[in-house]
DNA sequence: AGCCCGATTGGGATCGTTTTCATAGGGAGT
DNA sequence: ACTCCCTATGAAAACGATCCCAATCGGGCT
């Protein structure tokens, strides 16, 4: 080895005195190694800075050490929403925990669409991580034909045989949030919905839903749709306080969209929680604890989400058994003042 | 081939009836091939739909065909602020158009600087996209002593000797800004900067600076530092209010400040723009265009930024020859209604 | 002593490219 | 007609890991 090249595990074994095939059985953590050749191993690879070829790795064991992660959103939502950030840093911290690669995918067009396929097709990662909550989204129907293991974010739309997930449970958290309110006695509880393309939005509704104990044709007059922005949300409220004026609490499906609500109530003149309590739903810290006044709201970890998700496809990665292809995480309540 | 495998060159080769070296020549476009054998192969490609092996290639050619794009940046502001997401999204998308896997690594503590050394060091990519704006940042005298090709966004702290950037114009695009709020007639205008441990952030004051031709004690007393942050701009705007009563205009040295000063100045009862006049920077549409009175900008076009850096890497990667080590993206002002 | 067995080990093939080097095949120039 | 060169080609050697397979080495039995 020259002074400037980086040393290679021929270099390794040389100064260990073992063969190349026991140095790599050493970085493999083999069983097969005496404890001499392991001690001579790992110090030869720490006083040489030894760094495994990665291409070289790759080539032999049929696996790139690169995964994907996908998000496929209609454009411009990624950049408002502060949740996606935080879905992409956990991505970037759990994959990098597991000394794997992360190749971001952005999907927006049926052009990145076509993209998608063939660099998922390409074998240039040995899986995917896929974030497409959407109803009709094609980059779904295009990912589960593909021979790749894939852990979805949340349910995708349609079908879930066979699918990989790991979820929130939005059913829960908005049963918890509904039940929150109704202990503080309010009666005319109102409720702020995700757009109803998502399932995550759909399962909040009807955790809503059957913790009031009422009926579809019910719910309809309480409800409205936010579609997940800040907008959104105000816009909502606005309507709801005008559908119910008596209303004394609100149920709203993301933080986001509450930080919307909460304006529009405040314009209305309500105080809260004294008029009006609030609930959101995501525990979005640089949200929740930064409105007038901070946000009840529930809790669901995406860090935590990611970081299964990544566990969950190494598993699938190195054909290990999962012991169930749906993991549903919990949701919990995080009181602040405005109910 | 086997019918489930994926084609190799070897089975590209037979099909076109050449041998391995000429298929790769096709593939490589190189000049020396005949142009049957160039078509040949070409059919052949895409009649099997052969895509090449990342990781043969990297062995050979000794390149990995990825490069990190990493983030220095104290944690909590990657959330709150769109721009990285901008940043982020632009990157994965012109680093996806020249074929080349992105490697997003966001540092945040010390951990992650010695983590980020490591892979860095590692061989693992070819080059770096750097986003380290702060003082004394640590990484950057970590990446500079490392043999690896890297373009910083904007200029980092201490000497540029040697390195290569892309910087948009920030002290040009103050002096628009500062200029159009003279050219309405306001003679007391006041500047809200970012954090002056950023040179972009210094770089407009000084902007503000000369277009007012002032020196820096008269400057003292028309500035305050909001961040980069909104609150920050709430404040410093207060802050300004106080300092100088009579301002009958401000230059806001981003988007997400002015967003603060906005609401700073409405609630002390003044009229935009009639009262006080307000230019932005960064034209970050998702704030600009929805603040009231929607928001006058210096826009500068992270897109484009962030297309000038990756093509800047690869020549670096692919030791082309590059003209200037430091190019300089203009700034213009994008008007609105608050200015 | 002779044999078998399990535990370690090393040799060498292999993965799919790129790239060097030698060679074949023509046309141009004398 | 013979050389000279230039172009297009193919054979084969890398690149740096993993892993199959055979070989070695003791130790415990018979």
């Amino acid at each position: 080895m020259s002074i400037h090249a980086r040393p290679t595990l021929e270099d390794v074994a040389a100064r260990a005195g073992v063969s190349r095939a026991t140095a790599s059985r050493v970085l493999n953590s083999s069983p097969r190694v005496s404890p001499e050749a392991l001690e001579a191993v790992t110090a030869a690879v720490s006083e040489l800075g030894y760094q495994p070829n990665r291409a070289a790795r790759a080539l032999v064991t049929r696996r790139t050490g690169a995964v994907a992660v996908v998000f496929s959103e209609p454009e411009p939502k990624i950049f408002d929403d502060p949740h996606f950030a935080r879905l992409i840093r956990a991505g970037a911290r759990a994959l990098a925990d597991v000394d794997v690669q992360m190749v971001l995918m952005l999907v927006h067009s049926p052009d990145d669409q076509a993209r998608a396929h063939r660099f998922l097709a390409g074998g240039h990662v040995d899986g995917a991580l896929v974030f497409a909550p959407h109803q009709n989204d094609q980059l779904v129907s295009i990912v589960k034909k593909l021979p790749l293991p894939v852990v979805y974010a949340g349910k995708p739309w349609g079908p879930l045989r066979g699918l990989h997930l790991v979820d929130n449970d939005n059913e829960g958290g908005a049963v918890l949030a509904t039940e929150h309110l109704r202990s503080l006695g309010r009666k005319k509880i109102v409720h702020v919905t995700g757009p109803l393309d998502e399932l995550s939005a759909i399962d909040r509704l009807s955790g809503f839903k059957s913790a009031m104990g009422i009926d579809d044709k019910a719910v309809a007059k309480l409800t409205a749709d936010g579609g997940f922005t800040k907008q959104g949300g105000r816009k909502a409220m606005t309507e709801l306080m005008a559908k119910v004026p008596d209303l004394d609490a609100v149920f709203v499906a993301s933080d986001l969209m509450a930080a919307g609500a909460l304006e529009a109530l405040q314009e209305a003149g309500k105080r809260i929680p004294e008029d009006v309590a609030v609930v959101g739903f995501d525990d979005h810290v640089a949200i929740a604890e930064h409105t007038e006044p901070p946000l009840t709201s529930v809790r669901q970890d995406s860090d935590q989400q990611v970081k299964h998700m990544v566990a969950h496809l190494m598993k699938l990665v190195r054909e290990e058994p999962v012991k169930q292809k749906r993991e549903m995480l919990p949701t919990t309540l995080v009181r602040r003042e405005s109910a």
